[in-house]
DNA sequence: TAACATTACTATAACGTTTTCGTGTTGATA
DNA sequence: TATCAACACGAAAACGTTATAGTAATGTTA
């Protein structure tokens, strides 16, 4: 269990001084060329390599991008993380995760603990409670010190900052229209209580696309799950609400999930029920993770391509600290909107 | 956007020293009361939080624990993630993630750029291509550098440092032993290739379960799945190996995946055939994740505790670090065994 | 009142780099 | 042979901390 090699042991040990070793190991013109393949081979033989933390210090960047998702089981935020890998470790950055488990204080002492130099820049996505609680003091300070901050998938505009989003609301609507197209006549919504914007902007989609139809939205049909249910393992009242939709509208022949679980809930109280997918009730969701692929009948579902924005949102976040480590004149923030696919598979017809 | 607060500011204002200051914010006695009521008072004004990063490079420990895995869409792992985050977190530290994708080069690249003092030790799962390569030189100069490394789930026994396992024999042992108690007579098994450690343990518990039954393994029910599969969606390849399975061998009555997927797969197939799930095959699966809940019938499997895991995982980590700081005279290592449960759902008797 | 403690600070080194600004040898030039 | 580049290197500051050692100005004791 050796130590690490420095600078310094280097020049002890060639007998020159700390500046030449720096010098030669970056084949600065200054030093001989003999001088440089000494010094070379040393470091090699010692197996040097630059400390990262005194390069962080002395350069003031830490080349790490901190991202702060709700929960990691979610594959949807997988996608993103690895989206964001992809695009940061090509860039030579490292990215650090931070859970905020859906709670507002985790998410603000998590940034607290990054904010404080660990990281070049923030990519989020908030947490349910942040959303309900409309507080964004922790985000603002962020930015305020200098440390830029890209926002993912749940955004509010309040937040002078880059955003990267789906386009929920035409995607509902075009999994809606689709449903329609397909001939169901009376299509349910199962959703998300609407301090959620995810869900309150693909419910937004659902009832435009029935407008359009010159359809009027029944309000029974559209079920506001407590998001809470998602993460629990209490799915039971979520297949309790939606017995009791079918038990009162057993005409329902189309169901649009604002998520993968809730469809492939929905669809198991079907075929519980004896209700045939899609003969009888086409079911699409939105997200395109696990579930979807591999439920029976294989489910059809609004794509929404988490790594591509993670990668965008690594990307804008990477150009913006180049901005300010530059010193260029700031650019006007962007909002990127990542279109989502619609898929189709076995529960549509 | 302005520049973040140092001590060297709060000590000109002050017109103090930056001793005075820094000793102040730690309320030494060496300073008078009066004079930590000013310096702190002013603090909170300007908003001062100390830097991080200078931090780190003074107390040459960064409190951050890096953890390098194959891929994170997959949910064990970010169960285990989660775990170790809980832990870590809660002792101050930070995670910063790894993706290795199943890669090498991935792998010793990630590690690479981490070990040169971004971090204070490992959790590591290895790449299926380092468990094929059996190239673990990486790991050994990490552990030579003296940076902690717990490896955990993808284990090899050349590498000495702490481990986090789970009874993958056992519990294979056991999974295939209740499909026996509950009459199953012909019982296939879904396995990986033999070089992922998971994969042979778990084999080796099948068979020994069956030998232990005084039951000889036939080979053709042993389907050696290129890994591969898993991370494609080309699973064509599986559903059809899996087809021709039960054209040659109708009366295979239970069937042990050794993960969920392939376990959803077997079903979905064995679905399409008119095969009725538990009626006329059991399956049991590996891995509690989201599939395994949701999939019709829901799915018995072998349950890991990721989360476990990875708490323990960070605990052992945790405590190997504060070893090597505090110089304490080193431990011998520990391999930890997590064990697993049995979930009884509705694709067993 | 000289010696010594106590108080409340300040100066400085250190962590491991990079970089700017010297500086002492050479060799060439006038 | 005095002057001046060119060359090859070293010293020192800087990044933001903390900790050790030092130092004035007091107050206390014999």
């Amino acid at each position: 269990m050796k130590k690490r090699t420095t600078l310094k042991e280097l020049a002890r040990e060639l007998d020159v001084s700390i500046s030449t070793v720096s010098k030669a190991l970056k084949n600065s013109p200054e030093i001989s060329q003999d001088t440089i393949n000494k010094v070379k081979a040393f470091a090699k033989l010692l197996n040097y390599r630059p400390n990262n933390i005194a390069l962080s210090l002395k350069n003031k960047k830490t080349k790490t991008i901190g991202i702060i998702i709700p929960d990691i089981v979610h594959h949807f935020f997988t996608k993103v993380i690895k989206g964001v890998e992809n695009y940061a470790n090509a860039k030579g950055y490292n990215v650090i995760v931070g859970l905020s488990n859906e709670s507002f204080a985790n998410e603000v002492i998590n940034m607290e603990m990054l904010a404080n130099g660990s990281i070049d820049g923030f990519i989020v996505s908030m947490s349910r409670e942040t959303m309900q609680l409309q507080d964004y003091q922790h985000f603002n300070e962020t930015l305020n010190e200098g440390i830029p901050l890209v926002m993912f998938d749940r955004i509010v505009n309040e937040i002078p900052c880059d955003k990267v989003a789906v386009d929920d609301t035409t995607g509902a609507q075009l999994a809606v229209e689709t449903l329609l197209s397909k001939g169901a006549k009376k299509i349910a919504l199962i959703t998300t209580k609407d301090y959620v914007s995810v869900g309150r902007l693909r419910t937004k989609g659902y009832i435009e696309a029935l407008n359009s139809h010159g359809i009027t939205p029944i309000p029974e049909l559209i079920l506001k799950i407590d998001d809470d249910l998602l993460y629990e393992n209490s799915l039971d009242n979520l297949e309790s609400q939606i017995k009791t939709l079918f038990a009162q509208h057993a005409d329902v022949d189309g169901i649009f999930a604002v998520n993968e679980l809730y469809a492939v809930v929905a669809m198991k109280v079907a075929k519980g029920l004896g209700i045939p997918i899609p003969d009888q009730l086409q079911v699409i969701g939105f997200t395109d993770g696990m579930l979807s692929k591999h439920a029976t009948p294989a489910l059809s579902t609004v794509s929404q391509h988490g790594e591509s924005m993670g990668e965008k949102a690594a990307e804008l976040l990477i150009q913006r600290i180049d901005e300010y480590t530059e010193e260029k004149p700031p650019q006007p923030f962007s909002s990127v909107i990542i279109t989502t696919d619609l898929i189709l598979r076995d529960s549509t017809k």
